[in-house]
DNA sequence: CTGTTAGCGCGTTCAC
DNA sequence: GTGAACGCGCTAACAG
């Protein structure tokens, strides 16, 4: 409308010729610990500014072979403990001059396309928070250099990817210690997924403590990690008077939250009296008064900060790193 | 490892020498439109599959002068508003082939410097969420020919950037006249920031129809936008026993969800009864039982599309798009 | 329809 | 220390 000549940027050409020196001088000056006089550099960079010259990084990302953008893959948006964790690698990974390229898979969605287009993007690295990856495409991955990190989740096949989690059977012990501690009885469990492996390794540990301690196998139900199948997944225990539960373990706060706001509107369910809930991750909101959640926490800055060494190159070589947690007791359990 | 060569993906100029063509026919057999012949289509697919090749979408938007890829930066993660958004976008712009490319800024950083880096990336837009941009960035970005688009937020200067947001006015209005309807009279307004144009327009609103009919002006807190702002802020309306407000209007959705277990877990307040709140969003979380909060609806949906129309190119010519929502009657008020 | 050629903007040899 | 020349992998003009 204003100005209908197309304004392309100006070049690093454009710069060496207002400064009336090469083009290679120009790059020099701009690239970290490369050899330039000061005067030179100060004529240059003046030149730069009065054109608004920035480094294409496109271009140079093509010529060094490597870009400094890493491909994150995103699954649940509704979970808290993940757009957490996603703030953190942020402001992690912007330390690192390192940014992000964002690519979000529905929960059940082929993250393999995903992840397939990201090689294209020539990322540095990618990460996988809350999807699973097939194991073909992580050993393709690996096949071109490039680090792959699942978040909170592992992968059958562990030589191709690294991972870090919270301590899933450590805490689902721990809960489950909890209620038997505490006399509870009628112990039932709310899946995720079937097939997340955080899922699946906290409800191995919950049962194997609870038959330990000589207790019956908990009922079982699946809320699908989300809001919605958490509801579901609730109702389906308290429907009838009779057997109800009187301890519940969800695979995660954000279930814990929905069954305890469930029982409460819907059942009456005084909640630590009637029946004591538990869940995982202690997400900011577990604390808020009205939930007081009983949870296992996942150190989210931690598990991020491993997650960016490795990216980094710091890494050890360990291809699963747990961070422990602690269990939180709150009025819920 | 396994491995020690430096395993350099694949280039077109491998796939030609492998299907016996010219790297320009790999080119062509991987861009949608170009005149390819059926078979010499499939024998170069068949070749990168082989290698698994994948076109360098970094060379490409180089040579093409244009990315697929927008740039966003995101302020505040901790509230759903913005992450739903977020999710929406991702989502609607992957329909239309576009990535994001994510960016971070504190509450109060430096949204310049930020935007000016995401520029080097070539990016094809810049969408802004809950952050502010200077008026001279703005005009950089014109001038590049780059699109910006403010979400939830409006610049002084409306000329530089594309704007939507929710109708401020219209809702704040409606609360103000619910808050009249039903009788209340110690009636307080919760502010974001004060430099946000969001909180701003809904304050003014506010006031002015408090005026029109008649009411005092109402006490006015700061919550910053952020739940331990909003509990403060609470804090210092309830303390004193006497004065105490029976009406609260916060500028947004979290802070009303903060002031309503502030006022239940620390003053015994009955929401509703004692004192009415009003937010705005209608995030997910104020249909929560728990909070059933009455609220004037900002619709996501349709704002982002709006935003993904403008970077789109299907724009209308419109500088500042107001998406009307309606007020959202729970039980707090 | 296909191959050849010429850049996109930058980093990096290699001589001087 | 500085400039010239080349190439990163790809698309887009141009011939044939």
């Amino acid at each position: 409308m204003v100005n209908s000549s197309p304004p392309r940027p100006p070049t690093a050409h454009d710069v060496a010729r207002l400064a009336g020196v090469s083009q290679s001088a120009v790059s020099r000056a701009f690239t970290e610990g490369a050899s330039v006089s000061a005067k030179m550099r100060a004529k240059i960079v003046a030149a730069a500014n009065e054109l608004g010259y920035r480094p294409n990084i496109l271009a140079r990302s093509l010529n060094k072979q490597s870009s400094n953008v890493v491909g994150v893959v995103f699954g649940h948006f509704d979970n808290p403990f993940f757009t957490l964790a996603l703030d953190r690698f942020a402001e992690q990974l912007a330390l690192n001059g390192l940014r992000m390229l964002l690519f979000t898979a529905g929960p059940n969605a082929t993250v393999d396309e995903q992840v397939s287009e990201l090689l294209s993007y020539q990322v540095s690295a990618v990460i996988l928070m809350a999807v699973n990856l097939s194991s073909t495409l992580a050993a393709e991955c690996a096949r071109s250099g490039i680090p792959v990190v699942m978040f909170n989740r592992t992968v059958e096949d562990d030589h191709a990817a690294f991972a870090v989690t919270g301590d899933n059977a450590a805490g689902a012990a721990a809960i489950a210690e909890r209620f038997v501690a505490t006399g509870r009885h009628r112990i039932a469990f709310m899946a995720g997924y079937d097939d997340s492996s955080t899922s699946r390794q906290r409800e191995a540990a919950f049962r194997d403590t609870l038959s330990r301690l000589r207790m019956p196998a908990p009922r079982r139900v699946v809320g699908h990690y989300s809001r919605a199948g958490a509801m579901e997944a609730t109702r389906s225990l308290f429907r009838t008077t009779a057997d109800r539960p009187d301890a519940l373990f969800c695979a995660n706060d954000l279930m814990a939250i929905a069954a305890i706001e469930t029982m409460r509107a819907e059942f009456g369910v005084v909640i630590g009296r009637d029946c004591a809930v538990a869940g995982f991750d202690d997400i900011p909101m577990a604390a808020w008064p009205s939930f007081s959640l009983t949870t296992y926490s996942q150190p989210v800055e931690r598990m991020v900060a491993h997650a960016v060494a490795f990216i980094s190159g710091d890494a050890t070589g360990a291809s699963h790193i747990v961070v422990g947690g602690e269990l939180v007791l709150r009025e819920s359990a």
